[in-house]
DNA sequence: TTATAATATCGTAATATTGCAATATAACAA
DNA sequence: TTGTTATATTGCAATATTACGATATTATAA
């Protein structure tokens, strides 16, 4: 136990869950809502945005990047990171399906 | 350690990523797709539905219902657990101005 | 009242996540 | 080369999450 299971669940269901999961640390959402403002996105500056360590702050881009959130580019001793908007599109999606398919005489 | 750090970053983040938290599990992205479908939503159903034992699913609903995304009104015998979709709308707000400030030059 | 059915809570073992200091790596500058 | 700057990796302690059996609770049925 302590392991999320993801057997007998769908393949979709496992992936919007771990895209939402990516997104479930208030660092990870200030990350995405910085490089929105941002034109060239590196790390340094993160560290200086963030109440993190650089060591933190680094794991927590990492798994948005293993998440498939945000693309990292490398641009000589910095790398510019960038959402990747295929990604939030499918998030977007399942919440936006939600909403219409309501039933209204449920509660 | 092990905590989440949530000083120094804002409440909105901070409540962005509670609610991404509290979906970024299958069983609870499973729960909420079955809600969708349902006209009365009865935990029993769920134990049907899901791999997961009884105690387990009760624990899911419980953490979705404490994010606020679902809302659960006692009917009897069984309980009536619905989408609250303002916080399903929050979300969706969000990820939708990701994608339209998107910075068109980054990366 | 007693039984039954639906759901919640408790306790606990297994595992995952978080945060950071220390250290490594990699690119460029002097 | 040596230094410097930017980022990643490692190792680890503290804490959180997950899953579930056992048990409690609560509402109706018999």
């Amino acid at each position: 136990m302590g392991t999320t299971k993801s057997e007998g669940f769908s393949e979709e269901v496992n992936e919007l869950a771990s895209l939402f999961k990516a997104m479930g640390h208030p660092a990870r959402i200030a990350i995405i809502q910085f490089l929105r403002t941002q034109e060239k996105c590196i790390c340094t500056d993160l560290v200086n945005e963030l109440p993190l360590a650089q060591p933190t702050i680094s794991q927590h881009l990492k798994e948005l990047k293993n998440a498939g959130i945000i693309q990292g580019s490398v641009s000589g001793t910095s790398i510019c990171y960038c959402l990747n908007l295929e990604k939030i599109s499918a998030l977007d999606a399942f919440l936006a399906s939600l909403k219409y398919d309501q039933n209204p005489t449920c509660c």
